[in-house]
DNA sequence: GACGGCATCCATCGATAGTTCGAGGTGCCG
DNA sequence: CGGCACCTCGAACTATCGATGGATGCCGTC
């Protein structure tokens, strides 16, 4: 017998898992939580495997109420289910201890193979999502410096080399220094196609 | 009785939807579908609301969808049911025949209650949802023009003015032309300052 | 039908961004 | 200490962008 808890904010998607669950004999909803911190208290109560969703309305995100869960002695284990894929999500997760990590679109038979195998100590994590991880790892030669982010991030807000350089006490030169360098990581040629590119890879927050 | 199609690419969303209007004594699903192409069929055979997700994972969009559910005579009310509230979407689903437009952290109380309105021709917006409406009718002199978001949203994806030409079959002159429309509009003066303004005020999708 | 308003289209020219070299300074690590 | 990675800057050059100004056609109004 598997209990499971049930974290996130949107009642739908509570309501399609427990539905869900209900037709596996060996799995049991033992409680549902629509905040972060709520699942936190709740996974204390004797629970085998914790559905986490990675984004809540307001207070604390998956990330931080996985590796809250995940600090206990005994914690259980943490599935990630979520709608992104983006690197920088994958990768918060997993650093915060989750065992797998699932897209909500994933067919309910994955999901469900996926809880399973987690309960068991396994890690699941869904094909597109590993294949993620591991072209992360090759190419981790192309993670930027936190000052190449820094004016990347500045850029991403519309201003201008001038104006980035006059904010960071810099030369204009060092500016466009560091572009190019951000520009070879990411394997674009434009200011806005690095933009992109970083919002694409999660090195930007999305919105 | 008030018959329902429900539209969504997630099986936990329709599963959840399901289970939860399965408390309804008057409400009946009667049909699901997992892209757009397939709500639109099944939107012929006889069903009084159609609950629309606006993002699929391939193929036809919830707002194309829509449009053509309502083309037919006699047509299903769209209720559009999705995650985001940005206003190029909001926009979008009403133009193509939305009856209603409720976010997925919805309480089901409010999303049953926008179901049974919408079945009985009545508009049915979220406040939050409404409220933005609003506003962006009070602003709306700086809306832009659909060839101006089309623009837009290819620079956006880091592409140059000439490739952004080539794509739409214009000179590069005249993108520049619809790029300072934008500038003029957004109130600022350079495109990646445009593509993050845009953002902030939903115009682009947000990943 | 003359009119203004608007969306779409185009061309020229100064301003900005990006390239390509160069080089000096720092701090870290084997 | 000698590499190594990172941050910093300059200067000259080219490509692209953005500003300015003007053209067309469509639509609704009076």
């Amino acid at each position: 017998m598997i209990r499971l808890l049930i974290a996130d904010d949107h009642p739908v998607v509570r309501a399609g898992l427990r539905a869900l669950f209900a037709t596996e004999p060996d799995l049991h909803v033992v409680g549902e939580a629509a905040t972060g911190e709520n699942a936190v208290e709740q996974s204390r109560t004797g629970v085998d495997i914790v559905l986490m969703d990675l984004q809540f309305g307001g207070g604390m995100q998956g990330a931080e109420a996985t590796r809250r869960i995940r600090e206990a002695p005994g914690a259980p284990h943490v599935l990630v289910l979520t709608n992104y894929d983006t690197d920088a999500d994958i990768l918060g997760a997993v650093e915060a201890g989750a065992s797998g990590y699932l897209l909500k679109d994933a067919p309910p038979v994955e999901l469900i193979a996926a809880v399973r195998s987690a309960a068991s100590g396994e890690s699941a994590l869904a094909p597109a999502v590993a294949g993620r991880l591991e072209a992360r790892q090759n190419s981790a030669n192309e993670a930027l410096t936190s000052r190449e982010a820094e004016v990347l991030g500045l850029v991403a807000d519309g201003r201008s080399n001038r104006d980035i350089a006059r904010t960071l006490f810099l030369s204009e030169a060092t500016v466009k220094s560091h572009l190019v360098h951000i520009f070879t990581k990411l394997q674009v040629s434009s200011r806005t196609a690095a933009v992109a590119s970083a919002r694409e890879r999660g090195y930007i927050r999305p919105a």
